[in-house]
DNA sequence: TATGAATGAGATTTCATTCAT
DNA sequence: TATGAATGAAATCTCATTCAT
């Protein structure tokens, strides 16, 4: 703490507005709503680093987002990282665990509910600015270690696994042919993943024709299915 | 936040040399060769902007990896970002001249084609620091929307043009079913594409088994080429 | 700077109380005797500024060590310089009126007067955190001036006073050489506030072997008194 | 590094001066002497760390006062924490070191030699600015534990050692009472710290009448040597 | 051509104090 | 009377870029 704060500044400028003037607009209502606090926090961090990445957002831009000055901020969270963490785990976690109830009801074709948990995901999270968190966790991996980790086992790692649930079960009951659970995974991630990143980059810039990403992910779901080449025999 | 504050950076490697061995040997102190400059910075700026990004690398850091002074990198390069577009052109734009002599010339069947000129990329861009770039494109490109711009017209344009010239022949010579060919290029991209950002992401990361990025690309190509779902008649 | 973010807190002292136990059991949950919330503030005060100085004290830990929120502490005391002033008066203007009392009515010797003067001191300011407001007055005094004015008054002068009193009953006695009263008395000082601002300084740190206290002053008082070289011809 | 200091920002204002302006006055003549600097820079820093303590002082004042701004600073020393250090050993501990070689070669009288050694003392560091080093020191000791043990390890265990080594040789040559050196020494730097310490808090706030410190000094040195009590047989 | 000292805007985080409840 | 959410001015340290040499 500086000294200067506390000791009182050598007089103190009269604080009068200028008479007539609009009493210099008192500086904020300052609201009171605790409980409603951490969910604006939580989504204003959201689009914003969606926006511009974990380094490049400063804290007080998520404040001033959600209406609040910066101390407030760390009156919740008490670092940009803790923030950060925070927002992943409102934004994706529970929707990792929808997926998860969905999956261990199906009863179905498995074809039928690979199609519907990835169209799931794609409305769910891909439309959604969460869809973009993966594009700065991509970027940011290297840079903050601590982060790359806990986005690891909070996200990429039960993702997986679901998905390659699914996978399994098409092969136990005949459906798919008999591949590597884990490879196929990363297979149908791909391309979803890279639609996701190109919205969220490239295509937030205004640019050249993207292609329509929902035809282009229903085309994948069929390639991946029934394959680029024709079947020979296909009566 | 600067991430060099946060990420305390994995060990910094030792920059001495060791002592008395003659200090790496600079072909003279003052008078090194000149026109070697440019791709020393280039090289420099290339595995830095790939490990930490655009925004969180220091021009000085680029300087003194190339083994000059933070001055000399600015007789160079006017700015960062001119910096940045060099390095693009010297990593990228080549290959991609390169790939598009091979096509014109090819002669066999479309799927073999296909197969080469995405091993080709995957070994000489996906496994090269060069992919790394797409994932710093990604994540700055909205910071940076001049990068962006550049960055699509230099590479990702050209880029689609290429493969959606290969699909084209593949139906054109009723090798491949009548799918879209810019939609479809997309699909082909995607897996790839996820395949090196998260090699140069997570992957960097010293964390979980990752599968093996080739098998996961040879199942790929499989899974587009022939599909999932068994064939029904496969004789 | 903060010294909270370079010194980490020497483990902070978990606050919790033990699982089960009763909370430290307030009379009442909400209706504490507010007539003593001044002294807890007080003693909070006393020990925080002594361990922390003044301006590194942040008021919230005065509060919160005393029991109550922040908000009540400015009920009390409207500022953070008020509630040092109040602590200063609680904890040593009472001492010097005792100590006041004592040399008035003293009849006997006065190397046993100054003795027992010196060795009151010891024991109720020294010994006691009281002691280490002086050290912090020391080193805020020139970025708090009306703190340091205030201090001066109420406990310099004072104290100054009262030992130069005994000193002159001495002189005027015949038992001391005719020495300068005020003068002496800052040498008679000296070594006792040294060894106390040692003791709330250094000697918090778990450092290298202090010498014990009580044996220096016992030391310094003997040496004052007879000198440290040899009586020529001690009987 | 934020990205809106690389974009350049929408449309740089001109930056004409207003035409008949005195040319806005380049911001300092950025002068260059190496040398120099570190130098300057530990002059300003023991000036305003004795003023107003570690913690109060600002890095970016420090750099005002010797002329150069803040990242020159930063430029010669990489924190706050390394600057006081650096300021400590330039101030304090070539001073013991020349003590030190003093008492060693030193053939007169014990009672002559710590006169000269308290003189030589008082001088060179109690009146100089330095002499205020020890009273920031005790003031943030427990704020700031490294700085601590740092400011232990280099000035007060050798002062230390120096101090008791004198009044061992006045007791091996019987020219002083067999009191404990250690201890002894204690005594000896009370009150000349104290004296310090005085002159660089109240002292230096224009306050009541100080004795003349050197008074002061003279008389602890007679006392200390031969006692408040007369001689019972003194010539 | 090459250097590297110097600059200064800017980013995170802290804390005395206020005030709605 | 008591609370504790909210504010916003500071303080340390960073880094792209300039420019004297």
């Amino acid at each position: 703490m500086s000294p200067r704060k506390n000791a009182p500044s050598v007089a103190p400028p009269a604080e009068l507005p200028a008479p007539g003037a609009p009493a210099r607009k008192a500086p904020a209502p300052r609201q009171r709503r605790k409980e409603a606090r951490p969910q604006e926090l939580l989504a204003a961090a959201l689009e914003l680093f969606v926006e511009k990445g974990f380094a490049a957002t400063r804290s007080e831009e998520v404040a001033q987002r959600a209406g609040v000055s910066k101390g407030t901020l760390y009156l919740y969270y008490p670092s940009k990282e803790e923030l950060f963490k925070a927002m992943v785990r409102e934004s994706l976690s529970s929707r990792i665990a929808e997926a998860s109830v969905l999956i261990s009801q199906y009863e179905g074709a498995t074809t039928e509910l690979l199609h519907r948990v990835m169209h799931l995901w794609w409305t769910e999270v891909g439309l959604s600015p969460a869809g973009g968190i993966t594009k700065i966790m991509m970027a940011e991996a290297r840079n903050f270690p601590e982060l790359a980790s806990f986005f690891h086992e909070e996200v990429i790692a039960p993702t997986q696994a679901l998905l390659a649930q699914v996978i399994q079960r098409g092969i136990d009951r005949g459906e798919f042919r008999p591949v590597s659970p884990m490879m196929t995974v990363q297979v149908l991630i791909g391309p979803m993943l890279h639609l996701v990143l190109f919205q969220h980059s490239f295509g937030a810039c205004a640019h050249l024709p993207c292609e329509n990403p929902a035809d282009v992910l229903a085309l994948e779901i069929d390639l991946l299915l029934h394959g680029l080449c024709p079947r020979p025999a296909a009566g």
